[in-house]
DNA sequence: GCGCCGGGTTGACATGGATCAAGGATTGCA
DNA sequence: TGCAATCCTTGATCCATGTCAACCCGGCGC
């Protein structure tokens, strides 16, 4: 349950997230430097990636499924501070320390780098480093949308702007849905979301228990979430920077 | 008092923040180019240097002063998610439009670079890039301690870390102190701290008070702080990421 | 010298969310 | 089939912090 393994070597050309991770902008050439010096690891659902104060030799990016970057403090109270989906990059490059604890919160495969041979062609791959810089820039403005729901929504607000962002993710990215109706299965436990959230799990529980009774959700099962309108999500999360990119209802 | 001026032109040797800022690693032939294309600019306390959604034609440092970045909600609901002190860079390459409010917070002098002639040097000069995204890695992980201390500190806790991380500061640039006492002026308002902690500002008034009642700080009106013993300090921040780097006690 | 204003403090009270506690649903395993 | 573990829900109560309101203090213009 708990057993890591490397699993079979992949093209990077055919990687799912070629044109997304640090990785989008580099040439067929670059791609096989890359190529020569990667390898994948794989992580069951629960298991740590590495904690906060550990070495952590590799950099990498989510291939597949969640991780979750955390904090704790030394009574238990514990931070999410980051959700990172394919494509997000783990590790900073020149820091052979974790900061935070990195875990699985679904079954997780990363694409990893041993940082010398990384970091050797970040100085000569100004492609590598360009992108790293923009996807870090994309962090940070994540990073202090969070602080404003951190620091000033309320819980059902919390909730609501988790739902909205999730449902946006799944409706871009995800299959061609009826209408304007968004359906998702929530990553996270009740747990999770209260940690991600600044909430207890009580909390998260009653706030999704409210906003189903009040028909803004539809919950089949305790992870599967279906929106019927949007809009009205999105009317409970506090602020209208969620409306911009509305799901397309018109989709094929 | 809100007027906006260019003072004179000053040059990138003599620079107070010449070795902590985004040319920091710029050789003298790459600071000349720079020289060539940046202006200073000055705002008054109080002044706002862009509004959330404007355009902002320039990318700039801090050089003396303090600004704050901060989000708005519809109902006035206001958190601060960046407090930005000399050195710090302003605006992201290859936007030209604001996502924060940015606002001299103290009387504020920017060196300032239009976006353009920015970016074509940071294309053609990897020491500026690089550096940026040193700087970005950094402010990442500021952002994520922010994000623990707004989702799971108490206000007592909040209070006591932010007075914990100015006095650090003030005694690491700072003038030599007798003893392990740091003394140092608030450069926020009450406001600005509730803004910044996710606090109300009659909460931050009142765990200042409880924090003076107990010993911890010593106020000398209401912007001067002197801490008699930093260790009680830290004790109150609710975790011990403070206590490395102690002001040293033993400074000459 | 007076009144005003911005910034700060303090008190009384209300309330959202935490805490403590019990119990339900699902899954895997014996 | 039953037991245990995990995840989730719901209820009762408590308390930290928000809200509303009064007032203080120092500086500045007149």
């Amino acid at each position: 349950m708990t057993h890591l393994f490397t699993i079979a070597h992949q093209s990077c050309g055919d990687c799912q997230i070629r044109f997304r991770a640090v990785c989008s902008r580099c040439t067929e050439v670059e791609l096989a430097q890359l190529d020569a010096i990667k390898f994948y690891r794989s992580y069951a659902a629960g298991q740590s990636v590495v904690l906060a104060g550990a070495r952590l030799e590799f950099l990498g990016s989510v291939v597949t499924g969640v991780a979750a970057l955390s904090q704790t403090l030394d009574d238990g109270r514990r931070q999410m501070v980051g959700l990172l989906q394919p494509s997000d990059f783990v590790g900073r490059p020149g820091r052979p320390v974790a900061v935070f604890d990195v875990e699985a919160v679904s079954d997780l495969v990363l694409c990893c780098f041993r940082m010398k041979p990384f970091e050797a062609m970040m100085a000569s791959t100004p492609h590598l480093a360009e992108r790293l810089l923009e996807m870090t820039l994309d962090e940070l403005d994540a990073a202090r949308e969070w602080m404003l729901l951190l620091g000033r929504k309320t819980a059902r607000e919390k909730i609501a702007t988790l739902l909205a962002i999730l449902a946006r993710r799944a409706s871009l990215l995800g299959r061609p849905n009826v209408r304007g109706l968004v359906a998702f299965d929530l990553p996270l436990t009740r747990e999770a979301m209260a940690d991600y959230l600044g909430l207890t799990l009580e909390t998260v529980s009653r706030q999704m228990s409210a906003l189903r009774k009040d028909g803004v959700i539809v919950l089949s099962g305790t992870r599967r979430v279906t929106v019927p309108d949007f809009a009205r999500l999105v009317a409970r999360t506090g602020d209208d920077s969620l409306a911009e990119a509305l799901p397309a209802p018109k989709r094929a």
